[in-house]
DNA sequence: TCGTTATTTCGCCAATTACCGAAATAATAC
DNA sequence: GTATTATTTCGGTAATTGGCGAAATAACGA
């Protein structure tokens, strides 16, 4: 779960997530969105992917990648533990 | 909200968040928690405040710490925008 | 096989980050 | 004011991170 959250500290690879959130991409139609090097998001991919946020399939010379939204779930739980949403809320000040 | 997602990556900062869900403590108190020199702690106050996930309050010559609860909704919805659980789900593969 | 397309890997760099020990600061008691 | 306690700030270090361009790899068609 480190890597979840690492990989969501990055603003371009939320953003990445963000447009995956549409519809299912390739590298290169997600790089079309970014002013970086190619190789830049190659390596937010390889992180994204590590982290199982998203998933990636070989079409040909193309590489088409989607959200893992089974994911999603263990971030949210995750997200819940920290903040004890879960559990009784506790005192505190704003 | 970057902030916030950056807070979040760091592995101590989610231990201190996990232990403010108990109750609110003070800096020496966490402090006791870890195997960290007192001026890595700080730093780590230093960023959880700023992003607005903790709170602070002086009390003599000890600063409490607290969770800030409503710094959640705005994570909660953070996560969810990124997913997309407020919309219509789209076909994805694992 | 060669040429092309799509993408990743590699090596490099500058900036950032988490850590440390020492110094500084804030608060209090005498 | 001095001494003590609690905590932060500061300066330094090693590791990590996000970026780049070039090289390498994967896939395909002729």
């Amino acid at each position: 779960m480190n890597e979840v959250f690492q990989a969501l500290s990055d603003p371009t690879r939320r953003e990445i997530l963000r447009l995956l959130r549409q519809r299912d991409m390739s590298a290169g139609e997600i790089a079309e969105s970014f002013p970086l090097a190619n190789s830049t998001l190659s390596g937010h991919f390889k992180t994204l992917k590590h982290s199982g946020l998203i998933v990636s399939e070989r079409s040909g010379t193309t590489i088409v990648y989607s959200l893992n939204v089974s994911a999603f779930e263990g971030m949210l739980a995750a997200v819940m533990e920290l903040f004890a949403m879960d559990e009784e809320p506790k005192e505190s000040k704003k």
